[in-house]
DNA sequence: AAATATGTAA
DNA sequence: AAGAGTACATATTT
């Protein structure tokens, strides 16, 4: 039953929603306003409906998911989400007039699994729902709306789910006041059950009149009390005031949005609704919040505890109230300009007039950067930015500088090659994690440095490439910096390991997530032509493959001789049309080889910072060099301006974060608002080799932001071009003899262990290795020729390829209408 | 500039 | 499934 075809299901959903038998309509039908009396519709009405004809309900599009006994509303064509009451996932249509609106209440309740273009897949977690409490939605606020947009009323089981999470998630918080760490909650019998807990008691503090500590708090269980804040006076530097509060957005829309879209402000109108509610209650009541003291060594350990037995602790920073810091004069320049979704993001991190720490989730390129520098100007305390690499120190350093108003001299770097200190009471330190989280011996200078960064408190930490932090290292830095607010900035809150979960308790709940496809539609970042281009192997490199071992076959694929030419091709082609190209290879020895072969500049872990910076500005401003090759020094570390085009020759092991932070590489393109601007991604895999899995696999992440691969069996024309490298046979034997004295040279080294030159691939040895190189000069008849190419072609076909894009090719899984029904199975699968 | 030590990530 | 091996990165010393 469930193994229906999804063009069935096509034909049948729009009839039998019409034709809803009028008895079970009015039974089901709930009015938009009206409560809804979930008890009334729940599992005896299943066990029938399940059993029964299905026909009169949504048809089973999801495999084993079978949906068919939910019942549908009966204006559900206008309501744009489905819930599945198993698992909580949440399945949004991207085409629905209100899907935008949706998607933000959706980002801030759920979690993003799957954002292809039509339909769009969320769930609901303990965690999102503890992002959604701490960014201020309460409990029937997250029901209400949830059930406003859902075609079929939200199952019990969802919203008993719901109410169980927030119960006790944001029931608490951090608070750091005048140097103190407060417990606070609006609800004090949270705090009386907290203190019945052994560890969180025993680090509470309690002050007498004289504010001196009593050692001895035994009995004592009164709470302080104070007034709550509120976001209404809080300007966030460079968006207008009246924008700052949450909520305010929306109703700004909605006089304007009235006459033209009565339907989905009817049916949108509640979040507005709630949102007016929401904010005239906190201006009314002046509620209070209650708190107690806790000792500020014990903090790390009662988040832990706090974080264990489901009370995780938001932590904020009422900075307009720390006298206790020095302020830092910063500010916005009047000419700096910040992006609707940077807004957004900010408002979540302000929108109660406190410093929320959490982590904000942007594209790369999308401004991440500005975010962050916005966030610090907001807060105008002492700042410390973590980065990963010293090269990226230093474009934090230079993006200070350019968009905010800091001093030279209150602005400084702390690297292995530079130490610098700030003048004055208070000001931004930049540094990378392994010089903070460093546990070995410093140098002189390092030490003191670093007794400074420990000594005092720090108003805002800001965590670039926060992914990084979970690193059993890296996130000491957490503990070590004694930080108000924390925000961890990253595109890829993805890891192949499981510690990404820790970030939730490490830094804070996720903020705010963009998604990459609305911000290309929108202009703000670059449009992407994915393709996977899959590159025959030769015979004679497929027989060795097969016989290799793993490590010698990983360089066989790499160094395929056809994919050598289609690297080449590419070049070619992307060149003639004025693009600026990367070529990334993970693997330093094809690196050089494929640079030297095709006459290509390269840059991997071991070239010098000079020489980095000379084929760097080379590329940039020269109109002569136009390719270069990276090693994975170029995922992090470098700040590449203005590429258009990239190509992957070795992409080894299944790195879902490697492949989206390469991907951001291009979509900072300046051209990307020309008309009809794509910048394009390729990919190339030897065909039948390892290299097509891991290929699988990395695209995952993209996947799920909606970017469409496209396969690529054949470059057309790649074949009579008498320009490329290795057309004769004997060239290619050659190059296989090479790869496979080149392989046993290698271990040789490794086993003698002693010379000179150990392992490390100099230029001169490449150099030796490299037989004739020969360039390849262009043509322009070549160029004419590569308008017809294949690439254009798929593009042209694929119009209605969504999600895997795998649909065509020789080893595809499956056609076309099977493709939703396994790729939505295989995550509804899935606990 | 090279060698050493240590960390990350798959 | 988990631990060991690998390749590459940065910081610091020589």
């Amino acid at each position: 039953m469930s193994k229906r075809k999804i063009d069935e299901a096509d034909s049948s959903d729009e009839e039998s929603d019409v034709q809803l038998d009028d008895e079970i309509q009015m039974k089901l039908h709930v009015p938009r306003n009206a409560n809804l009396d979930i008890s009334s519709l729940n599992t005896e009405h299943h066990e029938v409906v399940i059993g029964g004809v299905n026909s009169d309900f949504i048809s089973p599009m999801f495999g084993n998911e079978d949906y068919t006994y939910l019942p549908l509303k009966k204006d559900h064509l206008s309501r744009p989400l489905w819930i599945s009451p198993e698992d909580g996932h949440i399945i949004l249509e991207g085409f629905s007039p209100i899907a935008e609106q949706a998607q933000d209440f959706l980002v801030a309740i759920s979690e993003p699994v799957s954002r292809p273009s039509h339909i769009h897949e969320y769930k609901l977690t303990p965690y999102s729902l503890y992002a959604a409490v701490s960014v201020g939605l309460e409990t029937e606020d997250i029901i209400e709306v949830l059930n406003r947009l859902s075609k079929v009323p939200v199952p019990e089981s969802i919203t008993q789910f719901i109410r169980q999470c927030t119960l006790s998630y944001g029931k608490v918080k951090l608070v750091l006041k005048h140097n103190r760490y407060y417990v606070e909650s609006s609800h004090p019998e949270t705090l009386q059950m907290l203190l019945k807990d052994q560890v969180i008691s025993s680090g509470r503090i309690v002050r007498d009149d004289d504010d001196q500590v009593i050692t001895a708090p035994a009995g004592s269980s009164a709470l302080l009390v104070n007034n709550k804040p509120t976001g209404k006076d809080l300007t966030i530097s460079g968006i207008p005031q009246t924008i700052a509060p949450e909520g305010d957005q929306e109703k700004k829309l909605l006089p304007e949005d009235e006459a033209k879209k009565q339907q989905e402000d009817k049916l949108f109108g509640a979040v507005v609704q709630i949102d007016k509610e929401d904010e005239e209650d906190d201006l009314d009541e002046e509620e209070q919040v209650h708190s107690f003291e806790i000792a500020a060594e014990q903090v790390e350990n009662i988040k832990k505890r706090c974080n264990d037995i489901d009370y995780p602790m938001l932590e904020e920073y009422d900075f307009r109230n720390d006298t206790v810091n020095a302020n830092l004069e910063i500010d916005l320049k009047p000419t700096t300009t910040i992006r609707p979704y940077q807004e957004k993001s900010l408002s979540k991190m302000f929108g109660n007039g406190r410093a929320r720490s959490g982590i904000i989730v942007l594209p790369c390129g999308a401004g991440k950067t500005l975010v962050g520098i916005t966030a610090a100007c907001t807060i105008k305390k002492s700042c410390l930015v973590l980065c990963t690499s010293s090269v990226s120190v230093m474009q934090w350093k230079q993006q200070f500088l350019q968009w905010s108003s800091i001093k030279e001299n209150q602005i400084a770097v702390f690297t292995s090659d530079c130490k610098e200190k700030f003048s004055g009471s208070s000001g931004i330190v930049i540094s990378t994690y392994s010089m903070v989280a460093n546990k070995r011996k410093r140098s002189y200078d390092a030490q003191k440095m670093m007794d400074f960064l420990e000594s005092r408190e720090w108003g805002f930490l800001l965590l670039d490439e926060v992914h990084v932090v979970p690193a059993n290292m890296f996130r000491t830095v957490v503990t070590t910096i004694a930080a108000h607010a924390k925000l961890g900035l990253t595109a890829t809150l993805v890891r192949e390991d499981e510690k990404i979960d820790d970030l939730n308790f490490l830094i804070g709940p996720k903020l705010y997530e963009a998604n990459w496809m609305d911000l290309a539609n929108k202009g703000h970042i670059a449009n992407v032509q994915c393709a996977e281009v899959w590159c025959p192997m030769t015979p004679e490199f497929y027989k060795e493959y097969l016989q290799e071992n793993s490590r010698k076959r990983a360089l066989l694929y790499v160094m395929n001789p056809k994919k050598f030419q289609a690297c080449q091709y590419l070049i070619q082609y992307h060149e003639s049309r004025g693009d600026k190209i990367i070529v990334f290879s993970d693997n330093v020895h094809a690196l050089v080889e494929y640079a030297k072969k095709l006459g290509k500049p390269y840059i991997y872990g071991g070239t010098g910072q000079q020489e980095r910076m000379r084929i760097l500005q080379n590329f940039q401003y020269n109109p002569a060099v136009n390719t270069i090759f990276l090693s994975k020094v170029g995922d992090t570390s470098i700040d590449l301006p203005e590429a258009t085009c990239l190509i992957q020759i070795s992409s080894h092991y299944g790195s879902r974060r490697q492949e989206a932070q390469r991907l951001g590489r291009i979509l900072r393109a300046k051209r990307r608002n020309d008309e009809g601007f794509n910048a394009f991604f390729y990919s190339l895999v030897s065909r039948d080799t390892q290299e097509m899995y891991y290929s699988t696999k990395r695209q995952q992440f993209l996947i799920d932001q909606g970017y469409a691969f496209k396969v690529i069996t054949n470059l057309e024309g790649m074949e009579s071009d008498p320009n490329l490298v290795f057309r004769t046979h004997q060239e290619q034997m050659d190059l296989l003899k090479s790869v496979l004295l080149t392989n046993e040279a290698d271990l040789k080294e490794e086993d003698l262990g002693t010379t000179d030159d150990v392992g490390r691939i100099t230029d001169r040895k490449v150099a030796a290795k490299g037989r004739s190189v020969k360039r390849s000069v262009t043509t322009s008849k070549t160029l004419a020729g590569g308008d017809n190419m294949a690439y254009m072609e798929y593009a042209r076909n694929s119009s209605g390829q969504f999600s895997s894009g795998r649909g065509r090719g020789s080893s595809s899984q499956g056609g076309g209408s099977k493709e939703h029904h396994t790729f939505f199975k295989k995550h509804f699968g899935r606990k």
